[in-house]
DNA sequence: GCAAAAGTGTTTGCTCTACACCCATGT
DNA sequence: ACATGGGTGTAGAGCAAACACTTTTGC
């Protein structure tokens, strides 16, 4: 079976740069690519653009086929189209990236890719084509956009105690924050339900729990309001 | 002469939604197609992308054949999917968007599109494909993006009074600044040259004139420094 | 009782906003 | 002289940053 065109055609993938956070730090996850070009490296995961398929539904088709995982947040981040990106042919990509909580999203490696595996943000090895270059925009892209816009839960189970809310703030701006300061500010915009629940097994006194309430973000987004932290 | 392919692959097109500032408001500059479909609508300059040329080189072509414009201010916009966004096949555009400045830029409409113009943008015509949606959003990115980026000055000659920097953003925000806030708040970031010059031909005292100092700019955002309006 | 983290207010400086008048120039 | 916009300062409010101790719980 072969397709026909009257004129020339790039190719077009859709990749994903996959964030996740564990105690220590901000993960990537990667495949070890099964095929050539660059088999055996580490990159993305990703494939071709079926016709009649949204790219958002090929990243999201590709990533459940190389990783198992599904139902993530899922963002366009940016198209990369040089044409000597990929050796073979013009290969245009639409870059995703995807945040998730690591609790709730076991990754096997299946299929297509040899192999998947976190890893940490600072401690990426060698990537195929570009990957590089789209990593290092997503992760230029997850640092702005955590400020302004509420994604940062994303990253986290449906009920978490305010410190671990810092700990994703800390770990993607890279820098301190102040407990107090970040407490007034989070609760202060009033888009967190306070539950009656607090953490289990912690050895020391136990958190509250709270959960994001994006019934009410969107009301006071309505209302003209911007999450900025 | 036709291309033969293993896989069936959607089209690619590159699509540029350019911006202008007059007296009154803000236009966007459109085409009128000459072909099916959608012959006599109006649509965003832009075209099918060849193989061996990055999208970017793509839409600054197609808007130099199309409408004359060339060596504008060019950014990646988003790249829109879906598979029935045009009537004839799977075609993914990716879409641009362009700042000018209408004195040095004479538009002339040419070879493909049958006749090019600029339309004030609560004044758009109904638009081929899916250029309305893309048209809004990449109106909302400038709205975003001209406060947190030094672009306003894109839509402005080299030499301009604060006046008419003023009024670029009155028109982008959709609101009134007040005037010695906005002077005090752009002059503060150092990042004008004040010029001995000043406006010429106007029927009232005649205001200094400025330029952006980009050499400044980017020595500042090494040092950490970020624009804000 | 000790270790670990939860939870809580105040002060200070800075930034943003609101606001009005005199001056220079052209007609 | 009149119309038009150029150019300028200050006070008050709101927001962001710095900062330390007491309480709770588990071991």
């Amino acid at each position: 079976m072969s397709y026909t065109y009257k004129y020339a055609k790039p190719a077009v993938t859709a990749d994903c740069v996959v964030f996740a956070l564990d105690e220590e730090d901000l993960k990537v996850l990667l495949i070890q690519r099964g095929q050539e070009p660059f088999k055996g490296q580490w990159a993305l995961p990703g494939g071709f653009a079926e016709v009649g398929e949204s790219l958002e539904d090929t990243a999201r088709r590709e990533l459940e086929e190389e990783t198992g995982l599904k139902n993530v947040f899922l963002e366009q981040l940016y198209t990369f189209s040089k044409p000597e990106r990929d050796p073979r042919e013009h290969v245009i990509t639409v870059a995703y990236y995807a945040l998730v909580n690591l609790a709730d999203h076991e990754v096997h490696a299946s299929t297509d890719a040899s192999n998947a595996a976190w890893f940490g943000i600072d401690d990426i090895p060698a990537l195929a084509f570009d990957h590089d270059a789209i990593l290092t925009t997503a992760h230029e892209r997850l640092r702005g956009k955590i400020s302004y816009q509420p994604i940062g839960f994303e990253l986290l189970p449906e009920k978490f105690p305010l410190r671990i809310l810092q700990s994703v703030y800390e770990k993607i701006l890279d820098r301190d924050l102040d407990k107090r300061n970040f407490r007034k500010k989070i609760l202060s915009m009033g888009i967190l339900q306070e539950l009656d629940e607090i953490e289990t097994d912690v050895g020391h006194r136990a958190a509250r729990l709270y959960r994001f309430n994006k019934q009410e973000y969107d009301r006071k987004v309505e209302q003209g309001f911007n999450f900025k932290m």
